[in-house]
RNA sequence: GGGCGAUUAGCUCAGUUGGUAGAGCAACGCAUUUACACUGCGAAGGUCACAGGUUCGAGUCCUGUAUCGCCCACCA
């Protein structure tokens, strides 16, 4: 049989398909070529100079270890959508970078360094701390580069970035300044979340609840207290300075307004009686202790009545700050002395188990602690001179107005609801790695009264100042990513070219935390939206539906899994019946089956090209490959990728290769025809097995480029 | 407490504007060296969660219910 063959397949035709190989070697070839690059493809001439652009930036990786398969998701997602346009004549440009992640990656570095050497980050010092995670940071954007590249993004490296680089910092410098001058960024006393673990605040985003089971205390201050209040932290109840009650509750109405001294556990306080809206009379006994200094609701009903913020009982190690027998104990020990005190004074009244979210770190799982400090807002609801608009009207306003598109769309409700409850942002970290606050002060006190005198944006001349000690929360930089990627605040030809950029593409679990305020962010900075459309990919779950973790075990490995299937393989497994915003289940098998798909499509080459050119255009086949070319193209134009690689997956095993193939058999008039199909197939399938697809079409003779990768898409007449 | 989503074949999921229910995988029967065994052919498999409504016609639109999942708020 195979002296039947074309001696003029190639050789490689005759064994199964070698996508370890074959991959690696495709590319290298596509790296060389710099065609990666939009002004390459200009230079060229495989893209018009003058022809529209279309850019994405890739969602920076943490630079905290590897990659896992929601970055695989993502990068195959949109190599589709790059690879697509390029091949349709745009000037398309994919900006790789990746992201310090602050909290995240100095965290990971401690543990490390405790667990190998027993040190924490004081024992280093800030500045070895600092070369530490320094060294670290660049091993993993080392392993993070190969992987993207094993992936087959075809990423333009010669525009590469890093959140913490000097162009970013210069970026946020500038940024930092223009809100501040602006009044929306401000220092101030405020509640925050303070991570006794970590050693720093936290955004409200970065909070996690957790159920658990809490005892509500019921109980009174002293004998001739009149009103009786629950608690879960009775420990928290020497900081209180009054009790409220609703308005209208006839229960307590006679005593709002009086005031009372007595000592509690040790501990003098002085309690005012005071009517607020926001207390439930149908909770507990209908009446609050309120502790303003460690819980923000309590601090909103402090500054409603003018009561005192100052009464601090707790520090930043979660310790008691009183005197008497709670003195330096721990919280969770002082609850218990306090329960033990109540208990001997015969001042409780009902003890019982209530269900309780606790607040809790992401990075650390430490118990947060609300604690009044000193730090960085961005303030959300100020009135911006100029704009007469809030950032979070500037944040709603392109979404409502539909400038910017979010597929899936009620994802929209979800980004408008999260808005509305949206409070001021606390920028400021009490960590060391991230940019730090651009702020320098220096004291003056000539005449015996010291002030403090503020610089922002740039370090200033002298040597007798001194920066802010803490760094900025890491959405803070990456909220510039659109544009501070493209050369801002410089006036680059790419911000002029690129921006704003086409569509961002990235997982629903951070619409908050960087889809957000990149909008906010560039619609402040440039008046401008960052992008006009945002794809939502779901999470990447084993086959049981289980969420990937290590703990588990049960973790896909991106490289892993290309080595054993191939990433044109894994690319197909991840798109195929993954609809965006939708959460996908993924096995072994699903990308083994694509593996089989490689092979098939290899297997239709190898056949196609024994065959001879010969015979008229079959016409019925070609109009019928037409109607697959025009499917295809509109569902890709139209977000359905998913759709879209299922159709060419179809037709190519189930008609090309089950029925035209099988006919054709024997005949010598399909060769023109089937050339036809194939090559266009090629193209087609291109955007989604982009390995395979070019080193089949780099054996075409009579192929129209070098490269598939920037062969014209196939068009419908 | 507020919001969002899902429910379609054994499993995983499509189903775009309302027009006789679709794919992959698995399982079943047949073929056995074929371009490809990483194969082909065939058959089987569904009350589209449930109850109403709109319509000539509903998996699709509307109302309600149930179950599961997620997000936000944080009630002391």
């Amino acid at each position: 049989m195979k002296d039947d063959y074309n001696p003029q397949v190639d050789e490689k035709f005759l064994k199964p398909y070698d996508y370890v190989a074959t991959e690696k070697r495709i590319y290298t070839a596509w790296e060389e070529s710099g065609l990666f690059n939009p002004d390459e493809c200009v230079k060229k001439g495989m893209v018009k100079g003058d022809a529209p652009t279309y850019s994405i930036v890739l969602p920076p990786p943490n630079v905290t270890g590897k990659l896992h398969m929601g970055h695989a998701l993502m990068l195959a997602v949109e190599d589709v959508f790059v690879r697509f346009k390029r091949m349709r004549g745009f000037r398309t440009l994919w900006v790789p970078g990746t992201d310090h992640a602050a909290i995240a990656t100095q965290s990971v570095v401690e543990k490390q360094i405790k667990k190998e050497e027993g040190k924490s980050r004081h024992d280093l010092g800030r500045e070895e701390m600092l070369a530490r995670i320094n060294k670290f940071a660049e091993e993993s954007h080392t392993t993070i580069v190969s992987q993207l590249k094993t992936m087959g993004a075809s990423l333009d490296w010669s525009r590469e970035a890093f959140t913490l680089d000097e162009k970013r910092n210069r970026a946020v410098r500038t940024v930092f300044k223009k809100m501040y001058d602006a009044g929306l960024i401000y220092r101030g006393m405020r509640i925050v979340n303070w991570d006794p673990k970590g050693q720093t605040t936290i955004s409200d985003d970065e909070i996690v609840y957790e159920e658990r089971d809490a005892k509500l205390y019921t109980f009174k201050y002293s004998k001739d207290f009149p009103i009786s209040v629950a608690t879960t932290r009775p420990e928290t109840k020497v900081g209180d300075v009054a009790v409220a009650v609703h308005p209208d509750d006839a229960r307590y109405k006679e005593f709002v307004g009086k005031e009372y001294d007595t000592v509690f556990c040790d501990v003098p306080i002085h309690i005012k009686i005071v009517a607020d809206k926001e207390v439930d009379p149908a909770f507990g006994t209908g009446a609050v202790g309120v502790t303003p200094a460690h819980s923000q609701i309590d601090w909103d009903i402090a500054d409603r009545h003018n009561l005192s913020h100052e009464v601090i009982i707790i520090d930043e190690y979660a310790r008691m700050t009183v005197d008497g027998r709670l003195k330096e104990k721990k919280t969770t020990e002082a609850r218990d002395i306090v329960v033990e005190w109540l208990k001997s004074e015969g001042l409780l009244e009902k003890e019982e188990v209530v269900k309780q979210n606790v607040s809790t770190a992401e990075r650390t799982g430490g118990l947060i602690e609300p604690l009044p400090k000193l730090q960085w807002f961005v303030d959300v609801n100020k009135e911006i001179a100029g704009k007469g608009k809030t950032l979070k009207e500037l944040m709603l306003e392109p979404v409502q107005s539909g400038k910017i598109k979010i597929i899936p769309e009620h994802f929209e409700k979800t980004y408008f609801h999260w808005i509305g409850n949206l409070r001021d942002w606390c920028i400021s970290r009490q960590i060391w790695y991230g940019h730090r606050v651009p702020v320098w002060y220096r004291s003056t006190g000539a005449d015996g009264k010291s002030s403090e005198e503020i610089v922002v944006g740039e370090m200033p001349e002298g040597n007798d100042w001194t920066q802010d000690e803490d760094t900025l929360d890491t959405w803070f930089s990456s909220g510039l990513w659109t544009f501070s990627t493209l050369g801002w605040p410089d006036e680059t030809e790419d911000l002029k070219n690129y921006h704003p950029t086409d569509m961002l593409e990235t997982g629903y679990d951070i619409l908050f935390f960087w889809v957000a305020r990149m909008i906010m962010m560039t619609e402040f900075t440039l008046g401008d939206i960052p992008f006009k459309t945002i794809y939502l990919h779901g999470l990447v779950r084993d086959a049981q539906g289980r969420k990937m973790s290590k703990s588990l075990g049960n973790n896909l490995d991106p490289l892993d899994i290309t080595a054993k299937f191939g990433a044109d393989a894994a690319r197909m497994a991840l798109i195929v019946g993954n609809t965006p915003g939708t959460d996908m289940k993924l096995s072994e098998d699903k990308i083994k089956g694509y593996k089989h798909f490689a092979n098939k499509l290899w297997n239709i080459a190898r056949f196609i090209l024994s065959q001879e050119r010969t015979g008229e255009m079959k016409e019925d086949l070609k109009t019928e490959f037409d109607t697959l070319v025009a499917g295809v193209t509109s569902d890709i134009e139209e977000f359905r990728i998913y759709l879209a690689a299922e159709k060419i997956y179809h037709y190519l095993w189930h008609r090309l290769a089950d029925e035209i193939i099988e006919e054709s058999k024997g005949k010598t008039d399909y060769g023109t025809t089937l050339y036809y199909i194939l090559e266009n197939s090629l193209k087609l399938l291109h955007p989604f097995m982009p390995f395979i697809t070019e080193e089949i079409y780099q054996s075409i003779p009579t192929r129209d480029t070098e490269f598939l990768m920037v062969a014209p898409w196939p068009v419908v007449e």
